[in-house]
DNA sequence: CTGAAAGCGCTTACAG
DNA sequence: CTGAAAGCGCTTACAG
């Protein structure tokens, strides 16, 4: 039969069916205006020849790149991982592929302007805690594909995020309705001191919540866990080696929250007992370790983020923000008021 | 200059460096026998208009296709995740893309074939954990395409693995050494009795380090958790559930150790006083858990199968098997044999 | 509903 | 060291 090596060309199905190579393309991409009995018999002649489209001679022709771009300061933390893992559930379906990249957060101004790695290559972008504000979203928009962006709120771009402020409070008024009145936060560094970004939105929240309720949050109570399983361990200890340590730490992510119970364990005081600990996220683990949490739903923001771009890219949807739910999950490591044994 | 929309395409940077589009081709990629002057004006020319060759157009021309194809039964698990961030750090670096598909762990045959999403898409395959056996390795080296398959040592493909009877082993010595003589397993699923896979081979080693020291394994004491959190606790309440327990237990990977310790904990036990677990992989929150496990170095694993990729597709390296190294780390949650409170 | 033909933007013998 | 030209394998107006 087919004679040639290498695999089948659209020329030998066009031969193997008896119609043009117009006609093999637009029978096996469903276009409207080939007679079903024709469409049949292409797609006979494909599947005997085993023939698939080479994607890039497609793409170059097509000019669509079927690709789309996802660009994160960090891949490695758990967070970024569920939700890659939720965008490439949607659009592996949709038979797009997916281009990762990541550049430091310091370089901000290379991932707005979309990263060169993507030039030409994608047709579209997800950005996933990028934290471009208002002014880099207003540039986003003038980039020649549709972006969205995932972890803010924003008006120019189409946007996907969890209200931050709202889940800082929950973690407070929980620990509040305990009876905690000496409570710390372990956060991280935030961009700028006025920016709206994860850590100064989480700080926000939660001071608001404890003024609300009439309790201080000295400063030395607020220590940096650089969102890292270590950094938490080495905040909880500074934390509980001061003169007059709190009762209740909110950490502003659940691995800081494990190192925090590591330093406990360390110093052989009882999660929940001695100390009680509210975390961020609901990794996988957490439930296991008996972690009290604000949970986000990571992998539907993944999935969420990548469904709306897949409608901008089809032109069926306007800018628009997505907010996602947040609900706080008690577990065995907050408890009420206990002093240090 | 440019008049032209959209951006600038390789005659563009012809007409401006004043050569053919060949020199500028060969320009750019560093070819030999292009001269320095021209080569120069060429890279200047490119870089005022800001080019970038599109991918498609020299992928068809050229017929490679830059990207690397990764196979895996499930994407879900910390494992895979962590081996798959390593494999892409070394791709990306190389220039290459990276093309990731599932399957689950049934549809072997069709991994095997390289998944109709592959064809013609990928100048290699990377498989991981797929456990094709010797019978499957032969059907892999017939592909027009190199492929590297990690887990599991091979001879007709090059492989990365370490060696998980040796492993078992090392934890089943660990928990000898503190005295237990009473000890449980928390495994899974092999894909068939006498196939080599991975919690057949961690079967085998640590049934033959009891044999070894004559402490017996009766079958009551092995139980099947799955590969989960959850699957993992289950399976601790049912061997604590027995009248005469184990007073130790080697789980097969650490997130079945994680819910094996959330068993404990729910029942009131502390780990390495009243039940010793060791786990296998040092999963990142394992040292914040304090979980003794058995070593991988996951990140490593995925890096070396990618650079034996790499230099197969070099044509640089002929088959060959590359063991990685295992190692116990010893953490709280094993102890000296202590009775039920 | 179908076909002939141009064109997508590169790479690569081939010739000089 | 450099250029003219063919070709990679598709898609898509254009014409019928």
């Amino acid at each position: 039969m087919n004679e040639s090596t290498g695999p089948a060309t659209i020329d030998d199905v066009a031969r193997e069916a008896g119609v043009s190579t117009a006609t093999v393309s637009r029978a096996l991409r469903n276009h409207p205006y080939v007679a079903d009995a024709t469409r049949q018999r292409v797609q006979e002649a494909a599947a005997r020849l085993r023939y698939v489209a080479n994607p890039n001679a497609a793409r170059l022709a097509s000019g669509a790149t079927s690709t789309v771009g996802l660009l994160a300061p960090v891949l490695t933390s758990w967070y970024t991982g569920e939700v890659v893992a939720g965008v490439e559930e949607v659009f592996a379906e949709a038979g797009y592929d997916l281009l990762i990249g990541t550049a430091d957060p310091s370089a901000r101004e290379r991932m707005l302007a979309g990263e060169t790695r993507f030039r030409q290559r994608v047709d579209g972008v997800l950005l996933v805690d990028v934290m471009c504000r208002e002014e880099g979203a207003v540039r986003l928009a003038t980039l020649d594909v549709p972006v969205v962006v995932l972890g803010e709120e924003l008006q120019a771009v189409t946007s996907v995020s969890v209200d931050n402020i709202a889940g800082a409070r929950m973690a407070a008024d929980h620990l509040l309705q305990l009876g905690h009145r000496h409570i710390g936060v372990i956060g991280g560094k935030s961009y700028a001191e006025q920016a709206r970004d994860v850590p100064n939105d989480r700080t926000t929240g939660f001071r608001a919540a404890l003024v609300d309720a009439g309790v201080p949050l000295p400063d030395h109570w607020v220590q940096d866990g650089g969102f890292t399983i270590e950094g938490g361990r080495l905040a909880m200890h500074a934390l509980v080696r001061q003169p007059n340590p709190p009762t209740a730490v909110f950490a502003m992510s659940d691995e800081m929250a494990f190192g925090a119970l590591q330093a406990l364990r360390e110093l052989g005081l009882t999660p929940g007992v001695h100390m009680s600990v509210v975390g961020f996220d609901d990794h996988t683990v957490s439930e296991a370790i008996g972690l009290t949490t604000v949970r986000q739903p990571v992998r539907a923001i993944g999935r969420t983020g990548a469904h709306v771009l897949l409608e901008r890219l089809e032109g069926l949807s306007t800018i628009a923000h997505h907010p996602m739910p947040l609900t706080l999950v008690e577990r065995a490591s907050t408890g009420v008021p206990h002093s240090m044994p």
